[in-house]
RNA sequence: GGCUCCAUCAUCUAACGGUUAGGAUCCCAGGUUUUCAUCCUGGUCACAGGGGUUCAAAUCCCCUUGGAGUCACCA
């Protein structure tokens, strides 16, 4: 059996790193018809948590993962802590300290000042006697005094760390008398029998101390897979600038989830030279024991291609009903599939799509004088007479190829190149240079319509 | 600063002692197209540096350099 979980703490979105060690840990659950479990680390009681709760549930729910049972958030587990530091109150691994926040502080600047690592000095690690007057203790665990620690990791490897240089009796409860982040995640993760933690690297040396509590609770320890984090073009942590954004802000951009999450899987694993990946095929290879050892630069252009390829490939069913989303109505749109088959192929995200199926569907706005002067030339009016003349003349317009067929009568009666029709068409159509086929366009908006954009030109 | 991790084209990556170091994105060129995009063909570009080990090193070891993470009564 394989618990995995995805514990983000409640900074009220998702962001596209932590929906990366979701995804894995996801699919590694899945794959092995295990569990994925979602809990919120709550402890310092920030206020938003229900709602960031429900706001990575959402972006959850738009990319397709679902966790498994309910959502457990840790401040609603505090009984539970307190258990657990009670239990080692009473077994001796744990004790009280009445080390004042000033005494700290002071201890702290001498060491720092001698050069040495800033460590608590155990004065209370053996303390009998009788407490300090009106003094709060925080309760700290027994850290072993030397040897090492070492954490065996499914990506990095076998990795030790002295205690000497790390570790120190760490506290487990605050004054106030809730507990610490490392203490809880172990609590919460060996309760929950989650078995393969998979994160992000920045918990590797979280890791000693938390192996140090399920030690003294005597509980078993999981698997850890430590992935590298995602860089921006410095170097960095990826930050809002960089593309760390809410998830959901991919979904406004028109990126798909099918795109996102192909892209996030490739980032430090591969399988092979494949580069597109179903989720089918992801949880049927993934593995994170294959996980890169090394941090991953964030590129949007690889995002982008991937959504294009995603994009090309979907049904013009699938892509009316995500167009939706981003503002375009097309389900009583008659020539519908003339129009997706236009544009899907021009596409990098949805929004963009929906912005050129605009530009066909609203006539131009008006004409550019640059435009006008490239495209527009002495002889086009004539052209564009002859093919409205043409277009009047002809039955029975229906598809692009029949639009072909009389742009193909005019150009060979006139004796000219296609060009000479098109640009000035084009102009005519949309108001632009480029854009997508011309007889497209004018099998979508119909002879009418053609007509009077090409009117209108003439009349400018 | 201590500790830990990391190091192959601009970017994502393949290679798990023996290859002309492969694929993809980006970029460039050519072809296709009425235009742009798509698509097709081709091209440019990499083992951070230095020592070892070995018949043989991108791969193993050490050092240097560079980068990142982490060192709280934050999570």
């Amino acid at each position: 059996m394989v618990v995995t979980r995805f514990a983000p703490s409640p900074t009220g979105y998702l962001h596209i790193g932590g929906l990366r060690t979701a995804l894995l840990s996801y699919l590694w659950a899945r794959k092995n018809n295990g569990t994925f479990l979602l809990r919120i680390e709550d402890t310092d009681f920030s206020r938003n948590d229900e709602a960031a709760a429900l706001a990575i549930v959402e972006a959850f729910k738009w990319v397709g993962l679902q966790h498994d049972g309910k959502i457990e958030y840790q401040s609603s587990r505090l009984e539970i802590y307190k258990q657990h530091i009670q239990q080692l109150l009473n077994e001796g691994k744990a004790y009280k300290c009445y080390m004042s926040k000033e005494e700290l502080e002071a201890l702290r600047e001498e060491q720092t000042q001698r050069k040495e690592r800033p460590k608590y000095d155990n004065r209370y690690r053996e303390f009998t006697g009788t407490p300090p007057e009106g003094r709060e203790a925080v309760v700290r665990i027994k850290a072993p005094l030397e040897g090492s620690i070492t954490v065996h990791d499914g990506v990095k490897g076998d990795v030790v760390f002295n205690v000497h240089d790390i570790l120190d009796d760490f506290i487990i409860a605050r004054s106030d008398g809730t507990p610490t982040y490392n203490f809880v995640v172990a609590v919460d993760d060996a309760l929950m029998g989650v078995t393969d933690v998979i994160r992000g690297d920045d918990h590797l040396s979280n890791t000693p101390k938390q192996i140090v509590v399920y030690q003294a609770l005597g509980f078993p320890i999981p698997k850890f897979f430590h992935v590298p984090m995602i860089h921006n073009h410095d170097g960095k942590k990826l930050s809002k600038r960089d593309g760390a954004t809410d998830v959901i802000a991919y979904k406004t951009m028109g990126y798909t989830p099918e795109a996102l999450l192909n892209f996030l899987v490739r980032l430090g694993w591969s399988h092979g030279d494949q580069e597109i990946f179903s989720m089918v095929e992801m949880l049927e290879l993934f593995d994170p024991s294959d996980i890169n050892r090394s941090a991953s630069v964030y590129n949007v252009e690889k995002l982008d291609w991937l959504n294009s390829h995603y994009l090309k490939n979907m049904t013009n069913e699938k892509l009316c009903e995500l167009l939706e989303f981003h503002g375009v109505m097309l389900i009583s749109h008659d020539k519908r599939e003339i129009l997706l088959d236009a544009v899907k192929e021009r596409a990098k995200t949805l929004s963009e799509m929906a912005m050129l199926i605009s530009e066909i569907l609203v006539k131009p706005a008006g004409f550019e004088e640059a435009v006008l002067k490239k495209g527009y030339k002495e002889d086009s009016k004539e052209v564009l007479e002859k093919f409205s003349t043409a277009l009047r003349a002809a039955k029975e317009l229906h598809l692009p190829s029949d639009y072909h067929h009389v742009m193909e009568s005019v150009v060979t009666e006139m004796g000219i190149g296609f060009g000479k029709i098109g640009q000035p068409l084009r102009i005519a159509l949309l108001g632009k240079l480029s854009g997508p086929g011309l007889d497209s366009v004018m099998a979508i908006i119909g002879v009418e319509e053609t007509l009077e954009r090409i009117n209108t030109l003439i009349s400018y």
